[in-house]
DNA sequence: ATAAGTGTACTAATAAAGATAATACAGTTA
DNA sequence: TAACTGTATTATCTTTATTAGTACACTTAT
């Protein structure tokens, strides 16, 4: 299910994450369905059980999982997923457009260039 | 003009240059004035002159000021400077804007959200 | 109740990256 | 040509990041 490559200069929990996304992302792994443990996973990697542990920590944070002590890691909705994502673009959207128009630009610019990147 | 805080836990370097950027900024340092060469600077702080020269070489690459080899460092203009700004920002606007448009989100919403942020 | 599973927190050891220093080179100016 | 200038390269040291070791707390099924 999980590959690690040695080659890769990545660390291993990001390696494990970015394999966690795109099974995810491509429906391998449906919402609500249960992850592998942290230690079933880590001994088959041949790991530390808290490395595996890390990267669930942060697909959590990024809320692309649920953890439930006791019970075991879960895969997020698509629909959660997407949402998240939109979120955080719309922040950095917002955040950006406000240092634009305090420095100067026009709304009216803005708006020009939205238009223009919609037409591609 | 320069004056390093024992208790800041940043390297000197960002110490550095988030000087001579408000030097720049305000007006202390001008235009095309030249700047500290790396040695006399490195001298009268007591550092090593490629502490100072790593300062330098990241504000040129910010494009906060200009180097010439043999002659010394001097300082952009404040319109360079505001032009980088916007450029930078542009960048990450567009980018964003087509992440967000790609991802489902109507340039109307959009639209709407820059009318809002320049109410404010 | 208890055993075997689950996630989590804390600390320590190790590996990787970052910051600074030492030195040498090349261009400019007087 | 001597005294400046910025720059490149390498090495040393410091800090941070990554991984491992261990213990704790909760859940489920026996």
């Amino acid at each position: 299910m999980i590959q690690l490559n040695q080659r890769d200069p990545r660390p291993i929990y990001e390696q494990v994450k970015e394999n966690f996304k795109n099974l995810i992302f491509q429906g391998v792994i449906r919402p609500d369905e249960k992850m592998p443990s942290v230690r079933e996973l880590a001994q088959k990697l041949s790991i530390n059980p808290n490395t595996i542990q890390r990267a669930y920590r942060e697909l959590e944070q990024e809320e692309m999982i649920y953890s439930i002590p006791g019970k075991g890691s879960f895969a997020a909705s698509v629909h959660m997923i997407r949402d998240n994502e939109i979120r955080d673009l719309m922040h950095t959207f917002t955040q950006t457009t406000d240092r634009l128009l305090g420095i100067g630009v026009s709304k009216e610019e803005l708006i020009r260039k939205i238009e223009e990147r919609s037409k591609l």
